[in-house]
DNA sequence: TTTTTTTGTATTATATATTTACAATCCCTC
DNA sequence: GAGGGATTGTAAATATATAATACAAAAAAA
C-alpha cells in the first residue's frame, strides 16, 4: 500500500499510467521480465526516471533480471485504483462524450463509465455504447444512486456553469472539465481542466516561436 | 512584438488563452476596461499573477482605470497568433475529430482546421462540418499543398505509430496527440501528448487519495 | 573469484511558479 | 489642485516540482 504521507507527484502518476499500458502490452506478448532501461526506452525517458518513479510508489524488485512484468502491473494497479471499481458519469453525450466512452469501453479497467447525461430527447432513455443515458435534470439523484465518483463534463461550454451545483450536491469527488468555462468547485473536489482550445493555442504558440527562431 | 530571447512559460500561455476568451466575452458585453483583480477573480487566481503574465508578454497600460479590453485582446492575439493564419489538419475524423472541429468552427480564430484525413470510404471525399476529408494515404502531398502546420492525431491508438513518418515528411511543425501511443518525433517538432485515458486515471488517483485521507 | 550489470536512493541541479513587497503613477474626491 | 486611495509594474524572495548526477549494494555472468 502506498504511503499516504508522501504524495506522489502528478507527472509520476501520469507516467505510471503509461508504464502500465506498456507493461500490459508486453505481458500479452509473453514477456515476463523487463529492465528499467528497456521500459524507459519505450517511453523516451531515462532508466533512472523509471526507477525513481517505482521507488516513489514503494516498489522494489528482489532480482536483477529486470522487473517481473505481471507483479509490476499488479503493483501499479494497486496504486492507481481503489479496491472497489470507481464509477464515472459523462455529462454531455455528444461527439466528445462518445469518444471518451469508446476509449474506455471493454478495457476492463477498475475505472469505468457507467452513466451518461444529456438533454437531447433522442438520447435520453436510450443506451449509447452500452451506457444508459439519463436526462441531466436527474443528475443529482441518479449520480448518488449509481455511486458516481467522477463527472466528465463534455457539454457545451455555455451550459457548463449550470452543472456546478448539481455536481456538488451529488457528492461528486472529481471532475474532468473539457469545456472552456473555468468551473469553481469548493475545496475537496478535484478538478482537472482540459480545455482543448487552450491546448491547441499552446501548441500553435510554440510552433510560431520555433518558426520565428528559425528565421 | 514579444521578446524572443525570453521564452514565455507554458502556464502563462495557457492563462493568456483563457484571459483572451474571457476578455472577448467582456468585450461583447460592452465592457471597455477591466482591472487586474477583476480579471483575476474570474479565473480564481490573484491579481499579481495576471499582472505578471502581462508583464512577461510586454504589455503595459498607461492608465489606472484598468486595462483597455479591446487593446489587450489585440495584444494577446499578437502573442498567440502569427500574422498569417495557421492551418491544422485532423487525422481521424471519428467522434473526437468531429468534436474538436466543432469546438473551432466559426470561432473566427487565426488558428483553423482546414482538412481532415480518414480511411473510412464514407467520409473520404465528403465534407464534414465544412472540412474536406481526404484519404490518409494522401496526407503527405495534401498537407504540404494545403500548408498545414499542425496535425491533430485523433485516430485509434493502434494506427498512430504509422502516422509518424508521413507527418515528418509533410513538414508538420506541431502535433497534438490524443492517442495513448507515445509518438517519437525528431527534435524541432513540437509534440503535446494529451492522452485521455491517462488523464482520467490521474483524476481517479487523486480522488482515491483524497478519500483515503478522509478515512 | 572477478567483472559486469542492474537496481535503489541520496544529493544536487534545474526549471518553473507563485508570493511578497514596494515604488511609481494615476484617479477621484474634497 | 492637493491629499488619499487605488492600481499598476516589477524586483526579489520563496516555494514547488521535476529531472539529472553520482554512487553504493547486490545479483548475475564470466
Amino acid at each position: 500500500m502506498a504511503n499516504i504521507s508522501s504524495p506522489i507527484p502528478e507527472k509520476t502518476i501520469e507516467r505510471l499510467s503509461e508504464y502500465r499500458r506498456t507493461l500490459v502490452k508486453c505481458h500479452a506478448q509473453g514477456i515476463t521480465h523487463i529492465f528499467s532501461h528497456v521500459l524507459a526506452g519505450m517511453h523516451g525517458i531515462t532508466a533512472v526516471q523509471v526507477r525513481r518513479d517505482l521507488m516513489l510508489i514503494g516498489f522494489s524488485s528482489d532480482t536483477k533480471k529486470g522487473y517481473d512484468v505481471k507483479v509490476l502491473i499488479d503493483f501499479i494497479n494497486g496504486i492507481l485504483y481503489s479496491e472497489q471499481p470507481m464509477n464515472m458519469a459523462i455529462i454531455g453525450m455528444g461527439h466528445l462524450g462518445q469518444a471518451v466512452t469508446k476509449y474506455f469501453n471493454g478495457k476492463g479497467l477498475k475505472l469505468r463509465i457507467t452513466a451518461a447525461f444529456d438533454i437531447d430527447e433522442r438520447k435520453v432513455g436510450s443506451t449509447i455504447d452500452n451506457i444508459p443515458c439519463y436526462h441531466i435534470d436527474e443528475f443529482e439523484e441518479r449520480a448518488a444512486e449509481l455511486d458516481i465518483s467522477i463527472a466528465i463534463v463534455s457539454s457545451p461550454t455555455s451550459v457548463a456553469s449550470t452543472l456546478v451545483l448539481p455536481i456538488i450536491n451529488a457528492g461528486i469527488r472529481g471532475v474532468l472539465n473539457f469545456t472552456s468555462a473555468p468551473l469553481n468547485f469548493p475545496q475537496g473536489i478535484i478538478v482537472e481542466n482540459y480545455d482543448i482550445t487552450t491546448l491547441l493555442e499552446k501548441v500553435a504558440y510554440f510552433v510560431k516561436v520555433a518558426e520565428e527562431n528559425n528565421n
